[in-house]
Parts: C-alpha cells; structure tokens; sequence
DNA sequence: TCTGGGGTCCTAGGACCC
DNA sequence: TCTGGGGTCCTAGGACCC
C-alpha cells in the first residue's frame, strides 16, 4: 500500500479554543463566540461542550442562548485569533516548505518529499500534531489522503483531536451522501435530493457528466500533490449589520463614510491600490442588493472611493422603501502599482495619506471629516473599530 | 428564534468593437 | 437605414466556504 501524502490540518473549534487557552477557567464549558444571546448575529464558533445543548455554527444567537442559557457568550477577539493563526501556519512551516493555507484554521501540507527523513507519514503527522497542540495550546485534527478531498474528508472522520488515513478514496467518497462534499451547499443540494439523488455513486451513475465535472477531478487520480499558487487577496470588505433598522439617509451615510474610511486605511497601510468599489445593502425584509463600479484610476483615497461609494448607495436606496438592515463596502481588483496619475488626483491621494497617519497614531475617532462633524452622528470607535459609548466630537 | 462578516468563484446578459 | 458573428470588458447576482 502507498503512503499517502497529503495532510490536512484543522485545529478544534478554533476561536473557543483560543478563549480557553487564554483563560483556562473556561476549560470544560460551553463556550460560544459570536456575540450575546440578546444580539443580531450567528454563532461563529461553539465549543464542543456548547455542541452538545445542538449548538452550532450559523446559528442565531438568540436562538443559541435558548438552547443553552448557562453558555458562556464571547464577541470575539478576531487580531488575537489571526495572529494564533500565523503562529500556527509557522510551526507547520518548519516541517515542510509546501503548506497550503486554506482558512484561518485549517491548511494542506505536502509530505511526498518528507518521506525519507521520518519512519513513516503516520510518525511525522503525530510528532506534527504533538508540536501544534505544546507549541500553540489548541487541539488539532489530521486528514491523511492521496488529494485534498480525500484528506479534508479523512480529518471529519478524525473529529475531534484524532488522525485517520483515508485507504481508499473512490470507494470512500462514492458511499458518501452529497452534503458532505465540499463544495456541495444547500442550494446544489434541494436540486440534487428533488432527482432523487442522495448519495455520490447514484450522482455517478444518473448524471455522470455532471460528476465528471464536478466531483470526479477531485479524487484521487494517480497524479501528484498539485501545485495551487499561494492565493491572493482579491478584494476587502468591510459591512455593518445594525441592531436595529435604519431609515434615515444620513446616519446610513455616516455608517457607509466609516466603512469606506476603513477600507482607505487599510489600503494605505499595506500599500494597495483599489480599481473598483462596490456597495451592499440588506432592507428590513433582508433583500440584499449590490452595485458596483470601476473607479477611474487606482486609487486608495477615501475621497475618490466616497463619491463613488455615495452614488452607489443613493441607486440602491431607490430599489426599496424599506428601512435597512445592513450596508457594507467592498474594493476589487487590488493592485500594487499606481498607474500613472492623473495630476488632480494626487493632492487627494495625498491628503488621505496623511490623514491615514494621525489615525495610526490617535486611532479612528481621533480624526473626523468635515462631512461628519456636520452629520454629528458618526459612532466614535477606537483603533479595533469597537463602538465607544460616549462622544466627545468637541475636543 | 430569524438569518454575521469576510472571502472566492462562476454565470449570464449587455455594451462595445471589429 | 439596416444588418452577422465573435471576442472582450463590465456589471449584477448567486452559490459556497470558514
């Protein structure tokens, strides 16, 4: 029998298993990351504790607080799960070159060429798994298989805190039912069940066209580990869900000016330009529009992507008169060179630099447009884009 | 009990050009 | 004074993932 030689690495309910290791007094409860039990949102993470009261991710947190009242309730810290993150993605590194990072928690590791430095794939994937859980304080699960697929499939079997070796992939894969397939969401899914198609093999066997194309590349195939670019980022967002809707124009403005500030700094620190700019919102009976448009030349100024961003929300707002539930704000085509400028568009550039270093310094609040001192209702934050509960705009 | 925030990728139609 | 077909870009929307 072959070695396998592709491993998938997923730490344990990632985000409450960073609360624990951070405060062990939470060891053994459930824990629950997302918000209050009395708040607009979903469950980000639940600890396995919480899973047993049936709470999962996605869920509504009021209806998760229903479920399980004596649960721990965390916001969430996302700089200290992402820098947790990073650390973790090094210790991986230091055992092999070719980590693929595939989300906040979860990434591919490439052993065909680890093969003569340790005994076995199994040795090299515990004393891995051994080195995360000292090293990073959080528990891992390990996918052993001949593709990706076939790993990720492995490490659900291994769930929670094991590693399990996919023998045989095919076989595997074509017993399975649909939902667990990645890739194969809700929607794929009423259709698929609607043929009367509920597992893989039967896919295969009705459409097998449509599993050639989709499912069928997927697995294991005689070909190597393949080799995937390490991704770039594409585009930033940054949206709002109010705790209560919205009607008036101007505080909408206001939440869509601090959005776009956001997305500005955030431009200007890593030094990226935008090319186009699009704005969402979500009324009251969540309806959910966007719009978007190419800006005329790469740009991170807050002012070029606000008039922008302000015609954008103003043609949305006509689709419905209904209150909003949510805006939100997103730059595409990022690149890292300018084109050349047109030479108005430097003073802005320029000026939104600068602004961009006395938020560095003083933080978010400590600087307003003209527009929104006028407006008066901007909500002050601080540098972690936390809403303060007082203002002093007059200082 | 309503339903977050941050992403990726794909499709499809219309505009525009040759 | 009414007309084809192909390529490419732009935009809107949707499915999916963690």
């Amino acid at each position: 029998m072959r070695s396998p030689f592709v491993l998938h690495i997923d730490i344990d309910a990632f985000f409450a298993a960073v609360e624990v290791m951070l405060n062990p007094a939470l060891k053994g409860k459930p824990v629950i990351i997302g918000g209050m039990p009395d708040e607009r949102g979903v469950v980000s993470t639940a600890s396995y504790e919480a899973r047993k009261y049936g709470v999962h991710s996605g869920m509504a947190l009021r209806t998760a607080g229903q479920k399980c009242p004596h649960g721990i309730f965390l916001r969430g810290r996302f700089h200290v799960y992402s820098q947790t993150s990073e650390r973790f993605m090094d210790v991986l590194r230091r055992f092999s070159p070719r980590v693929e990072v595939a989300s906040i928690d979860e990434a591919y590791m490439d052993l065909s060429g680890m093969r003569y430095l340790y005994p076995s794939v199994y040795d090299l994937a515990h004393k891995i798994k051994r080195t995360v859980e000292q090293e990073i304080g959080v528990n891992v699960s390990m996918g052993l298989g001949f593709s990706r697929m076939g790993a990720k499939l492995a490490t659900e079997v291994a769930k929670p805190g094991n590693i399990f070796f996919l023998r045989d992939e095919k076989e595997f894969i074509s017993n399975l039912s649909l939902e667990k397939i990645p890739g194969i969401g809700r929607h794929t899914l009423v259709i698929l069940q609607g043929l009367g198609i509920k597992r893989v093999k039967e896919l295969r066997n009705a459409y097998p066209a449509i599993w050639k194309r989709t499912i069928a590349p997927h697995i294991y195939s005689g070909s190597r580990y393949p080799d995937r670019h390490e991704p770039r980022t594409k585009s930033f967002s940054r949206e709002t869900t109010f705790p209560e809707d919205i009607l008036d124009r101007d505080l909408i403005m206001s939440h869509l000016a601090y959005l776009v500030d956001r997305l500005s700094v955030y431009l200007i620190e890593h030094q990226l330009y935008a090319g186009r700019i699009e704005v969402k919102v979500r009324f009251s009976d969540f309806s959910t529009y966007t719009k978007r448009m190419s800006l005329d030349f790469p740009t991170y100024s807050y002012n070029n992507m606000w008039k922008r961003a302000l015609y954008l929300l103003d043609c949305l707002l006509k689709k419905k008169k209904l209150p909003l539930r949510l805006v939100g704000v997103k730059v595409e085509d990022i690149s890292h060179q300018r084109d050349i400028l047109p030479f108005v568009s430097l003073k802005t550039e320029k000026l939104s630099s600068g602004i961009t270093d006395v938020k560095k310094r003083f933080g978010f609040s400590s600087i307003f447009t003209a527009r929104e001192l006028l407006l008066e209702k901007i909500y002050p934050v601080d540098r972690d884009g936390v809403v303060l509960k007082t203002a002093s705009l007059t200082k």
